[in-house]
DNA sequence: CATGAATGAGAATTCATTCAT
DNA sequence: AATGAATGAATTCTCATTCAT
């Protein structure tokens, strides 16, 4: 078995990780079984520490190919027009990201929320960029008078990112009843831009008016 | 005698069931140790099986109390005023319950990420009256004119509940940097009320407009 | 099974070790199993854990049982007449206590040897009480003369000490043949009190001389 | 290319069996790491079983090359002069050895008081050599009449041999403090012949006779 | 020969739960 | 009701050994 090596231990791995995916997926970091990750993905359960040294090692691992992922599609979101019109694109490369990998971002969304020693400073490390692109997002937006200045952006941010992360949530509660994947990136947006206040009397209360029209008040 | 081991009986079982809070608080449900409940309690580790039926029993009528408590904190709030004034009493309240069993809420806010088939119905029923009380404020926010009228207050309800969490988890996770304790019921409520946009221009965009007024469009 | 208690734990605890002792005899501390060793005692797995915090633990407390044993043998060896007698009577003790769980020895020897961080001041602690009263009996030899000055008696005790351990390696290892567990006593001593030289002429040089009259100069 | 394999094949064994040696001094039998074994010393793990059977015949063999390499050291002694020297040198020798490869020694002493079936015969037949030249100087001396006659030079032998042992392994317990390696010789010597009695009057007690002097009883 | 991936039998330890007293 | 000893399933991780390349 040897000499095949590299690509075959790449493929072999890269199962290892999907299949690891799909288990702390289902059942948690703590839940996770690696035999049966391993027997699952077809191997004894051995196999699974010639490949990574511990289950905390493997965890870190998948989570840090999921954000690798999420961030490759990131960045090939274009960042002109509106804010808005970004925040949604963002929202939906988001949203299709995780369609990808439901199960497993719901263990990221979980594990973050743990705050063990162990594990909230890898997810912060691998969720730092995505925050930092949505912040350069409005940062352009503050310039351009789309976005509040009274708070730092940074906060701002991290906002709408909890936002949407809120919005998986109740998808993922509700069974997937409500919001439906499909509304997410605009009801995020709207929310986080908007607010659920009445606005107040303007001629067109919500949606999408022209980055040029919006740049003149 | 029966009267007296009746009291005794309650006794107990609260005792139990503090203990077995600040052990779920600590180290969450998998993590917890009935035995160490048990002890801590001053009870032997059979006691708890007397009183409960078995550790997810237990974590579910420790939630149960929890909630409660909040419910009760929640009920008391003054429903008149503003509806923005009400949802920051009502975050107040909110801020105030958790401040008090913060670890426990931490938890329970994580498993309720599990979306685990034996948790996730047990936490979402007990989460049920606080979305209702502001569901209850919302509705009257959109007889008011304070409220959007294109989304039902249900899911608004459940936004602005989320905006909540997700201000509580930055808290937590920044090791309350930021947002602070106090800033949370205001920032939850104008980012909910507002949204992260510019306002178009308008007399007096945000803060506290009186009801009266908002009536007339 | 609660109630009981006290003196059925207690034997429960006796036949654990005992059960214990006979599996370290029998395959040293590492080659243990601890499996076998409760189920050997006619208990599940985990009810050694009941016991005994962990293997080492465990060990520990057999070597503490065994050496308690030999010291009471030892302390009840009379201390009187001469050294020689005294020595002679110490390591007929010895041979009398290792003989009952000579293959437990054999792994205390072993694992003396193995100079682990674990073990080796576990077990020098337990045998320091015999040197003591070797090095005492030594002692008052040097005061009657009949012990070399040029050395310390704590040297001298240790050598002793060591030559009897030899001769037991030699007994084991010859499976029994030379020396013969009857030998050991007095070939020790012989071998300790005055080597393999042959004697310089003297009237009786070595062997039997009475305590009245060695006193005498 | 014939002869080339050969002196290449001969090098990795011996590469081999050197780490291996280092090995078993660090971490004992069992605790050996035969993968370990293999990456330090610049191979695959499965190096090693082209040229071993198993991690147990790879232990013989190292056994084997030390005991060769001691052998040799003891067989360049000079069997001149009085038993005392002559013992004194061979002690000397040992130490030299010893001190090598001092680790993989008490590993050594450590297996062979394993009795284990799969070890204790292959120490003891590697040991042999060492013992035959003890036993041959020990006959010189009683013929000499340097040495008693009441045991069996045999048995003497081994009794040097265990000496010598159990002060290296009151030496090893010491943390090297008591004996030190420079005094083991002269002790064992002294102790092997002479014994801890005080000596019965005589012009040169201990220490250094010439060898005519002694012959005449 | 060398390689090193795969194997899978173990081993120690944990802990929720049961149940006799 | 309280107890706490007994249970045994479950889990992570180790490592000697095999064997296809």
């Amino acid at each position: 078995m040897a000499r095949i090596t590299k690509e075959t231990k790449a493929e072999v791995r890269k199962r290892l990780l999907e299949t690891a995916a799909r288990e702390f997926a289902d059942h948690g970091l703590d839940g996770a079984n690696v035999d049966r990750i391993a027997v699952t993905a077809g191997y004894a359960k051995g196999t699974i520490y010639n490949y990574f040294k511990s289950k905390l090692e493997l965890f870190a691992e998948v989570l840090a190919v999921g954000c690798d992922q999420a961030v490759e599609r990131y960045s090939s979101v274009p960042h002109t027009g509106s804010v808005r019109d970004c925040l949604v694109a963002l929202a939906a490369a988001d949203v299709a990201v995780i369609q990808e990998e439901e199960r497993f971002f719901q263990v990221v969304v979980r594990e973050a929320m743990s705050f063990r020693a162990e594990t909230y400073p890898v997810i912060v490390e691998q969720l730092t960029p995505y925050v930092a692109i949505v912040e350069e997002v409005l940062a352009r937006g503050v310039a351009d008078g789309e976005i509040r200045t009274d708070r730092p952006t940074g906060q701002l941010a991290l906002a709408f990112v909890g936002v949407l992360a809120v919005l998986y949530v109740q998808h993922w509660g509700s069974g997937g009843a409500w919001p439906t994947q499909e509304e997410i990136p605009e009801f995020a947006v709207t929310l986080f831009l908007e607010g659920a206040g009445a606005r107040p009397a303007s001629p067109k209360p919500r949606r999408r008016r022209t980055p040029t029209k919006e740049k003149s008040p």
